[in-house]
Formats: structure tokens, C-alpha cells, sequence
DNA sequence: CTAACTGCAAACAATTTGCATACCG
DNA sequence: CGGTATGCAAATTGTTTGCAGTTAG
């Protein structure tokens, strides 16, 4: 039951787009930035692709606000989401990551993959108050 | 705008039933469970008062695999998911979640609440295989 | 050539809402 | 008593599917 991807111009646009992109979008986002440099694609499509990148893992998605986001960047990181501005920040912390994997495993664990995302004020926010 | 919470049955069942259950329910299965205590409830109800109780810090809202599911147990915990029986089990490692706290303060964030889950195959599954 | 993919429209599941009634404090 | 919450049914949102035509490899 193994399928052959196919690279297609949608899936290449799509993939392109979340990796060049640093706001984390939604379906609805990816599609209307899509949509500029293939205008006949439609939602279908943008979710197909999307649901094959992240069970590829060529993508995440994450939950924010009950909103599901994409994210094409796999280096292991922090979701910091602020309460004020909503913005999604990336925070690369290499010796929390690794600190939690170790735990992990030392704890009897195999994995995979995890998630970790954390709610507070960012410092602009924070600056401004 | 504040608003005067009642305490209804509804409400104190549903809460009840959260916290004395250790599989993480989903909106169906609360309602499913506490049906048998107040048949004539409906899922509207249910849907309303996890809301309710999710927003007042009062249960936990986590996704796993695009589901929604829900958890009583407000101390700082992991999830963990396994990949095959697909259980979701709680960790409390005191350690980590210092660890984490501690580096996102020290790092200029106040943060007000995380989530951290990951994904791997659980000692029981891995014992069978 | 052919299996994988697309666009389109229709279907679907999960969640939310409007409203009249019930009930907590 | 007044405002909050409920049950019911209908509406809405986000996402998925079937299908005929298109395309990458």
C-alpha cells in the first residue's frame, strides 16, 4: 500500500510557502497565498496537501485557540503564543529540547515527535504595558 | 462584564466526572458519562460548560490527531501518546516542568500555562512487539 | 501509459447559536 | 426576582469526499 507522491506544482507552492513564511498560517492563509500564484486552486486542495505534508512530516500543524496552524520548519522548537497579540513566536531553546528528550528516554520512553507550547506575554507586549 | 457563574448540576457532574477519570474524555464521552446521571442533558450543555470550564482554568482542552479531548487534572503534567494503543498517559515529572518554567522566565517570558505532549510507543506496547 | 492528483460541488462531522423555559443565588 | 443556564432544533464552520478530467514520472 505504499503510494508514489507525485511533486506537483500545488504541493510545491504550498511546501514553499510554509517554509518561507515565519507567521505559522492557517489553511485558509496557505490558501490565499496561494492562490496568488495559482489562482484555480482550491480549498480542497490546499487541504489535501497539507494533511499529506504533516503525516509526511514535511510539515506541522499545531492548535492554537481551537485554530489549527502550519509550520515548515522541522527544527525541534518552542510555540510561544502571546495572550495580547497573538502572535506565534519560535523559540529555539537546543538544551530545553534536549534536557526533555533525555528525560524521556531515561524515563523508559521511545519517541517520536513531541509538542511543546506555551501562553504568556511577549516582551513587546510586556514593554508596552 | 463579569459574569456570575452558577454552579449548576450540569455543570458540577460534568466537573465531577472530569476529575475522577484518567482516559482524557472527549465532548461525546463526557456526554456519554453523564448522561447516565442526568439523562436529559444534551450536548449543547456539554459543549458549553467545557468551554466554560477550559476558559476558568478549571480543565484542560488538549488535541490529539485532530480530536479534542478533555482533562481534569490541573497539576503541570506531560502527555504522553502512544502511537500505538493510542493511550494517553499523564507524566509528573516535577523536574522537567521546573526546568522548562525556569528557562522561558529567565529568558525575559512570563509565561502563564503549557503544554507539552509527545508522541513515541508506550512500555506496554513495546514489551508485546 | 497510468497511478496520483486536481478542481468542483456536494456531503459531512463537530461545534455553536437562537429562543423559550427552568432554576441558582 | 434577575440574570445565568438549559434543552431543543436549526444553523454554521471547518474539513472531507466522489467524480470526471488532468498531469507527473
Amino acid at each position: 500500500m505504499v503510494i508514489n507522491r507525485r511533486l506537483t506544482l500545488q504541493r510545491k507552492i504550498i511546501l514553499e510557502y510554509l517554509q518561507n513564511v515565519k507567521t505559522h498560517p492557517t489553511a485558509e492563509e496557505v490558501f490565499n497565498n496561494v492562490k496568488i500564484k495559482i489562482p484555480k486552486i482550491t480549498l480542497a486542495t490546499i487541504y489535501r496537501n497539507l494533511q499529506i505534508l504533516a503525516k509526511e512530516k514535511q510539515a506541522e500543524r499545531l492548535e492554537v485557540n481551537g485554530q489549527f496552524h502550519f509550520d515548515g520548519d522541522l527544527d525541534p522548537h518552542i510555540h510561544f503564543i502571546c495572550k495580547n497579540c497573538q502572535i506565534i513566536k519560535d523559540l529555539f531553546y537546543d538544551d530545553l529540547v534536549h534536557y526533555f528528550e533525555k528525560k524521556m528516554e531515561t524515563s523508559g520512553f521511545s519517541i517520536k515527535n513531541f509538542k511543546i507550547q506555551c501562553e504568556g506575554i511577549c516582551k513587546n507586549c510586556t514593554q508596552e504595558a
